[in-house]
DNA sequence: AATGAATGTCCATAATATGGACAAATAAGG
DNA sequence: CCTTATTTGTCCATATTATGGACATTCATT
C-alpha cells in the first residue's frame, strides 16, 4: 500500500482498516476484515489489536469488531470545536422553517463532503443518522456548490481527481459537464441539483465563504420531488439571505 | 514510547498526538505540539502530515491544529446510536468504585427521566429502580439535577408542566420549592435528595452537558439511609468530577 | 543588511513492521 | 473417540519503515 505521506504507512493502513470497519453494514468478523481489507493475518491481527488498545475500535461478545467509544468522543469533540457548525445553527434553523424542508451543512474532508449537521423538517429527538456521512463532490448540491464557490483553477484540480461515480440514474458522470455547471454556479451564486445524489430528491445549494473569501462550507435544501412544487425564488432567496448572514459572522465581507 | 501492542508504536504514537490535539483547550501551534508531545520536530511534521492527509485533523488559516471531520464519518455508525450509556459506563463503575454506593444515568423523556443505566454497589441493597424504569422531575435527584442545568426559563416552563406527585412522605410536592431547589442546584451543581422519591435512600445528583452546554442526562448516588454517615464531600467530589468527565466526552467544553 | 528565531526538509541509520511459517484451538468426519 | 480439516492465533528473521541529527529555508527583529 502507498502511503500518502513518506513514513506514515502503518498509520494510513491502520486508519484504513478503521474505515472498513465504519463502513461495514454490520460489525465485520475477523474473516471478513481480512477478505476486505487483504491484509495478511499477523498484520491484521497487529492493527486490529493496537485499533483496540486505543480504544478506537470494541470486540463484542461474538468475536465481532465495532466502533469504539473513544471515537465517538473524538468524533464529538470535532464536532463541538467545530466554529461552522456553531455559527451556522440558528440560520439553519430559520431557513428551515423558512422553507419548510431539511436542511443540511457540509464541510469539504479530502476530495469529498461530510454532513455535520441536519435541520430535519419535522422535529427529530436523536441525532440524525446522515451526520458523518460523506457526499460526493460531484452529485450533490452541497458539492457542486462547493465547486463553484472555489477558485477556477483549483476547482478544475479537483474535478480531475473525482470518481465522478455513478451514483442515481440521474448523476452526471462527465468532467466537461461538471466544469459547465460550476461555471454556471459561480454566475448564480447557487446550484439546482435533480436527484444526482438521491432518487426522488431535488435540492438547492449554496456555498458559505471564509475571511478570505474562500468555500468553507455548503448548505442544501432538499425536497421530496412531489413536494416540490413552489417557484425557484421561495426556495432560492431564503437560502441566499442565509449563506450571506452565516459567511458574514465567520468574517467574510462581500467587495 | 513504549506501544501497547508489539509493531505498533507509530500508529499508538500518531493517536497519542491526536489525543493532545483533542485536550488542548484552544487548537495548538506546532510549538505547542512539540512541547506537549516531547516530539523531535521531524517526526511530529509527519505524524501531523499523516494526520492531516487522513482528515482526522485540520489546519487552520492560524497554522494551529484541530480535530478534521473525518473523525465525524467515522464514528458515523456510532454516533447515531444513543452513546451516552457507552461513553459514561467506565467513569459510572469508577464513581461506583470510589464512593461504594449505587450509581443511575438517566435521560430526559418528555417531563420525566428514563434510567437507562444502573452500577450496583457490592452489599445488595433492595432498590426499585431498574433500569428502564421512569422517574419523575421534582422528585428524584436525576430530576432536579436536570432542572438545574436547564436554562432557567424553560426548567420553569418545564415545572409548570409536572403533575408534582407525592411519591413518598418526603415528597415535595410544591413548585414555588421546587423552582428555589432548582435555582440552589444552578449554583452549586449538584443536589441532595433526602428519600424523596424513594423512603430509606438519600442520593447525590448532578447532570451531564452536551456540546451546547445544554443538559443531556443526569446521574445520581444512591445510599440507604443508616449507611449515609460519610460527609457530603466524599460523595460529591467524585460525582463532579464523573460528570465533568462524561461531558467532555459528549462535546462539552467549559467555558 | 545582518542577526536571530522559527519553520521546514533530507537521508543514513536504528528500529520497526512485515508476513511466511508454525502452533493451538475448534469443527467436521469416520 | 480418534483423525483430519479448518479456523484462529503467535513467533521471529528479514526487509522495510520510521526516526531524529544535521542542514536549509523562511520570517521577524535590530
Amino acid at each position: 500500500m502507498k502511503a500518502p505521506v513518506q513514513g506514515t504507512q502503518s498509520f494510513s493502513r491502520t486508519i484504513h482498516l478503521l474505515d472498513l470497519i465504519s463502513q461495514s453494514k454490520a460489525p465485520p468478523s475477523l474473516a471478513e476484515l481480512k477478505e476486505s481489507s487483504g491484509l495478511t493475518r499477523p498484520t491484521l491481527y497487529r492493527l486490529l489489536a493496537s485499533l483496540e488498545a486505543e480504544g478506537l475500535i470494541e470486540q463484542r461478545s461474538d468475536q465481532r469488531y465495532q466502533l469504539g467509544v473513544r471515537l465517538v468522543s473524538l468524533a464529538r469533540k470535532a464536532l463541538a470545536e467545530n466554529d461552522i457548525r456553531r455559527l451556522a445553527k440558528e440560520q439553519l434553523l430559520r431557513l428551515r422553517d423558512e422553507t419548510g424542508e431539511t436542511v443540511h451543512l457540509a464541510v469539504p474532508s479530502r476530495e469529498e463532503l461530510i454532513y455535520i449537521d441536519k435541520i430535519e423538517c419535522e422535529e427529530v429527538v436523536r441525532m440524525a443518522s446522515t451526520i458523518g456521512t460523506r457526499v460526493p463532490m460531484h452529485s450533490s448540491g452541497v458539492g457542486k456548490a462547493y465547486l463553484g464557490a472555489m477558485a477556477p483553477a483549483e476547482a478544475e484540480d479537483l474535478i480531475r481527481q473525482l470518481d465522478m461515480a455513478q451514483i442515481t440514474s440521474f448523476t452526471n458522470t462527465d468532467r466537461t459537464v461538471l466544469s459547465a455547471i460550476t461555471q454556471k454556479v459561480r454566475e448564480d451564486g447557487y446550484v439546482f441539483d435533480n436527484q444526482e445524489n438521491e432518487e426522488g430528491v431535488v435540492c438547492y445549494g449554496a456555498a458559505i465563504l471564509d475571511d478570505m473569501g474562500k468555500p468553507a462550507a455548503a448548505i442544501s435544501v432538499s425536497i421530496p420531488l412531489y413536494r416540490h412544487t413552489k417557484p425557484t425564488e421561495q426556495y432560492v432567496k431564503p437560502l441566499l439571505t442565509c449563506i450571506a448572514n452565516i459567511s458574514q459572522r465567520l468574517g467574510y465581507r462581500p467587495s
